[in-house]
DNA sequence: TCCAAGGATGTTTACGTTAACAATTTCGAG
DNA sequence: CTCGAAATTGTTAACGTAAACATCCTTGGA
């Protein structure tokens, strides 16, 4: 038992000299003494602690602090008194270097900005925690390879079990980066199924939904308002769109690109509104649809009456918009929980091969939404 | 390219081997021993191989790891080089062990879902990772007294220097909780100040701004659409409001109370658009605030021209709503980046105390707002 | 009455890292 | 050429936990 060694102070200032001279080695004696009259140490009480005041071994204590059978009742009872009045909590760093794990995952990602970010995360927070794992965050401020890499390079140095990527992967693609092998990872939104396990909202047949939706309320075309070139999932309802059209026979109107924003989806639907022939407009996103909710107000067309608009997202405010938007649900709380999932197989060994899964989606019908004018 | 090596072999080809691929192997099996037939281990790469690999001791390995000098350049290179062939990265939970830190911050909340939290969160991320922290995120479902000490008893088990918590205190309060000792803690928007450092913004003074714009534009009172009463923002906003009415010697009406929600605003909304003499409605958010547009909208009431509407937090889409809203701007930013500072001056042991840290507001003024009708 | 079986508890050790100290080498001054 | 200081490298121990093994104590059956 390492108690009596105690005094080997040194070591373990560390953080500690909150004033004064001597007392760095003060304050640590007074960790390992009997209590802390002071109160506001750190967390500093061992199993070595506990087991010394309730006057049994260490090895008991872990066994009471991990609920394994084998020990007698009053012994726990003891056990757990000790633990109460020191305030015991386990060291999981230490745990983590026993077993090797670190009961948690990394999540790394563009930004929480976006709706579907910030739902995805708390979804995958939520069932990791379910699963006794927590998160780690680490956000990338410019998703430049350099920055994506450091970031996976920073987690393989954190104490993280796998990584859930949420960032447009294009730029993984473009050279020949490799995360770091070895460490477990899941994809969000990204094409890089064919290396890794990627979870995904069903853009395609989403965008599928909305658009033949418009067509079948008798519009002659759809105007597409897309994200950023560098999104994926902006690629893909662009792609998605075009080909229904086409299948459709339908004339394809050129894209207007927005960068996700109200703000340029307002550009957008400002250029939408001048064109009279315009009846239909499918937004990459609730935000963007929002802009141009207003662009066509604004410019005196009334929605649906003379101009009907699909969003993507259904995002909480779309029920409230003007008129409340007829918009493709994604269901990001499922997405987060397939993460996690996956993850969880890989991290346990269990059998996972790269490829996509797709999660569904289902068109919202709100008010904005109508045939075309007669 | 790692490509070839991808049949599963070398958990840890690593960043760097630029020699022959058998290698990475070779030193692979080597180092596990005899462990893992199948060769599939996790990151197992400690300094002892590195330094067996380079023919030093683990110490000089450590040395080289961490930038320390007294380490002769040709010795140094051969390290770095042997651990770029075996992949090595440091094992945090040793170190954490070994330092007694974590170089981690916890944060606990209620939900992302809210765009405050979520853009708080990330500034918050942002500013740990600057200094070298991570940030651990552990939700909570139901803001219970039991959930948000579970929550913490968790956070206290696992690797953090601090916490954020970011959630309606209220709770905090109710009974006789405390957290657990030696944890240090900064609380976001709350009215714990008497016991722990908390951030805030200066609510009171946003919303000051906010009923005085209305009044000056000569609105004869300002009516109120409040968040839930559990909500120590709401509250101080509704106060707040109260206050300047009674101070400006104006009505003070019924107040409407919401949940954050845009539905719940419209349901406010429709009941403030049959009273007629409502002129002015000063929103708690800025999503009640959309539901108010619409609520107004569909009753057939003009905003500005009939009814003036302010919001509060200036959300992304504030300036896409029809018409754009007028609302007081919060610097979630700052509020994040104030969080870590406290936070880390406390972990530092530099001196903090508890109170408020308030972060300043601006009214931003759209197009919302106007003179009441003549 | 004694011993075996099994339950309760204690002891040793290793996880990967690094502070502290020890040992070795290098190099310049006398 | 020697001696010792400085630079470089190695060795030991400890951080907190838990698996593996060792020891002690009951209990009950022969």
């Amino acid at each position: 038992m390492t108690g009596c060694l105690r005094k080997r102070v040194g070591p373990y200032s560390g953080t500690g000299h909150q004033s004064g001279q001597g007392v760095t080695i003060e304050t640590q004696r007074l960790r390992a003494g009997s209590d802390v009259p002071g109160g506001r140490r750190k967390q500093r009480v061992s199993m070595a602690d506990v087991a010394r005041l309730a006057g049994v071994s260490s090895q008991t204590v872990s066994r009471v602090a991990n609920g394994q059978s084998g020990v007698v009742e009053s012994t726990r009872e003891q056990v757990l008194a000790a633990m109460r009045e020191l305030g015991y909590r386990p060291n999981s760093a230490a745990r983590s270097l026993r077993y090797g794990r670190f009961n948690t995952i990394g999540v790394i990602l563009f930004g929480l900005a976006s709706t579907g970010n910030s739902r995805t995360v708390e979804a995958i927070a939520t069932h990791a925690a379910a699963e006794g794992y927590a998160i780690t965050l680490i956000p990338v401020g410019v998703p430049t390879q350099d920055n994506v890499l450091g970031a996976f390079t920073r987690m393989g140095e954190l104490a993280v079990d796998g990584v859930i990527l949420i960032i447009e992967v294009h730029l993984l693609d473009a050279t020949a980066v490799h995360l770091p092998p070895g460490v477990h990872v899941v994809v969000v939104d990204s094409d890089a199924g064919d290396r890794y396990p990627v979870v995904d909202t069903d853009q395609a047949d989403g965008t599928r939904q909305a658009v033949r939706h418009l067509l079948e309320l008798g519009h002659r075309t759809v105007h597409h308002v897309a994200g950023p070139a560098e999104s994926f999932a902006a690629e893909r309802r662009a792609g998605t769109w075009r080909r229904v059209l086409e299948d459709a026979g339908a004339p394809v109107p050129a894209v207007e690109r927005g960068d996700w924003s109200a703000d340029s989806g307002y550009a957008a639907g400002l250029r939408l509104a001048a064109d009279p022939s315009c009846t239909a407009v499918f937004a990459a996103n609730d935000q963007m649809a929002l802009g141009v909710l207003r662009a066509l107000h604004e410019s005196g067309r009334r929605v649906p009456a003379d101009v009907s608009v699909v969003g993507f997202d259904d995002i909480a405010d779309a029920s409230a918009y003007l008129p409340p938007l007829t918009t493709v649900h994604q269901d990001f709380a499922e997405v987060g929980r397939r993460c996690v999932r996956l993850l969880l197989d890989q991290i346990h060994d269990e059998p996972t091969t790269p490829g996509t899964d797709l999660v569904p989606t289902t068109l919202t019908i709100r008010r904005s939404t109508a045939p075309p004018p007669a």
